[in-house]
DNA sequence: GGGGCCGGTCAACAACCGTAGAATGACCAG
DNA sequence: CTGGTCATTCTACGGTTGTTGACCGGCCCC
C-alpha cells in the first residue's frame, strides 16, 4: 500500500482492514506508523547488487549497472517502489532513501576515469530512477510495457558514453546547436 | 508549498497563515484545494517550448530537448515541481501531468526516424524526469549543485544515441558481459 | 483448576483536516 | 445618511487520523 497510495495516503486503519484485523493490533505490533513504514520498506537491497563491484573501469561499471537495472525492471519491486513513491512527501523515507543512495553513488564513482566522475555518476543514477520511475509510478508511454531487454539495450549505448569518457561517433556538438 | 510538502501535507491552513490571512479567505477565492492546486501547478508551459518542433530528425530533437531541460535547470521550476512532487500521490495531478507529457512524447517519437521510435521517445523522457527529480527534489550528489551546463554537455551524447539509431564507438556490447 | 502470557478487539481521545456559513467592518455610490 | 458590495475573520461541523488503554478469550505451565 504504500508502494501503491505513498506515505500520507495509507492510513494504519486500512492496513488493517486488508489484513483483515483491527487497527489496535497494528499499532501493538509496529508501535508507530513511522515504524510501520520502516519494517515495510527494508530494502532488499535491490537497486545495486549488494556486493563491491569489480575493480574494472567505466566499461564494467556499465554492465552491472544495466544488470542491476534489469533486475529492477522484470516484476515490480515494491520495497524500493514503497520508499521512491514516498520519498517525496515522507522525510524518513528520504533520509533512508539518501543512506541507501549515496554509498552506491560513490561506489560508481571511483569506477568512472574521468574527472567530472561524481556528475557522471550522479547522472547514470538519475537515469535509473528516471527509467523506474516512470515505468511502474507514472506509467507512462512505452516505457510502462516494454521488455526489459528492450530497454537494457537503448540504454547501453547511453550509459557507456557516461562512464567512459568517448564520444559518440557523430562529432562533439552540431554546429548550429541553439 | 505544494512543491515542497507534496498535496497532502500543504495544508491550507498552513497556506493561509504563510499569506498572513484566514483559511476561511483561501476557500473564498479557491472554492475547494483540489482547485487551489490546480491553479497553483498551471503550468507555465515549461516542458518542452510550446511551439511545434522543427520538422528536423533526431540530431535537432535532441537540440530542442537540451534546450528545453536546461531552461529547466536555472532556477527552480516550482510549478512543475508542483505537479512532479503531487503526482506521485494525487490523482488529479497524475491526470493533469500525464495529459501535459503525452502529446509531447509523441511529439518526439515523431522526430526518431527508428522503428521503436516510442521507446526511445519515453527514455528520453524518463532521462529529463530523472535529472529533475534528482536535482531538485532528492538533492542528490553532485547533480544538485553542477551548473547546468556540465550536465547538458554530459547528456548530448547519450541523448544522440537514442534519438538518432548510431552506436558510440566502442562495439556495441564488450565480449565478457554479465 | 488457577494464573499468566499473548493474539486480538473495542471504544475513546485529542488533534487535525477540508469546508460552510454567519458576522464584521471598510469602502463607496446614490 | 443609507444601502450594497466586497474582503476578511470567526466559529463550528463532520469526518479522519494516529494513538492509547481497557477489556476479552484461548492457550500453556504448574
Amino acid at each position: 500500500m504504500f508502494a501503491e497510495l505513498g506515505y500520507e495516503r495509507t492510513t494504519i486503519r486500512a492496513v488493517a482492514r486488508a489484513a483483515g484485523v483491527d487497527a489496535g493490533l497494528v499499532m501493538h505490533y509496529y508501535g508507530t506508523k513511522d515504524n510501520l513504514f520502516s519494517r515495510a520498506a527494508e530494502l532488499p537491497a535491490d537497486d545495486l547488487p549488494a556486493g563491491d563491484l569489480p575493480g574494472g573501469g567505466g566499461e564494467e561499471i556499465v554492465e552491472v549497472l544495466l544488470a542491476s537495472l534489469a533486475s529492477r525492471l522484470v516484476g515490480e519491486p515494491v520495497a524500493s517502489l514503497a520508499v521512491l513513491r514516498s520519498m517525496l512527501t515522507n522525510s524518513d523515507a528520504a533520509e533512508r532513501y539518501r543512506a541507501a543512495a549515496e554509498p552506491q553513488l560513490s561506489q560508481i564513482t571511483t569506477a568512472i576515469p574521468t574527472e567530472d566522475a561524481e556528475l557522471r555518476a550522479s547522472l547514470l543514477s538519475a537515469i535509473v530512477h528516471g527509467v523506474i520511475i516512470e515505468r511502474y509510478l507514472l506509467r507512462l508511454g512505452r516505457l510502462a510495457d516494454a521488455s526489459p531487454e528492450e530497454i537494457i539495450e537503448l540504454l547501453r549505448p547511453c550509459f557507456q558514453t557516461l562512464a567512459t569518457a568517448e564520444m559518440p561517433p557523430s562529432s562533439v556538438r552540431p554546429a548550429g546547436a541553439r
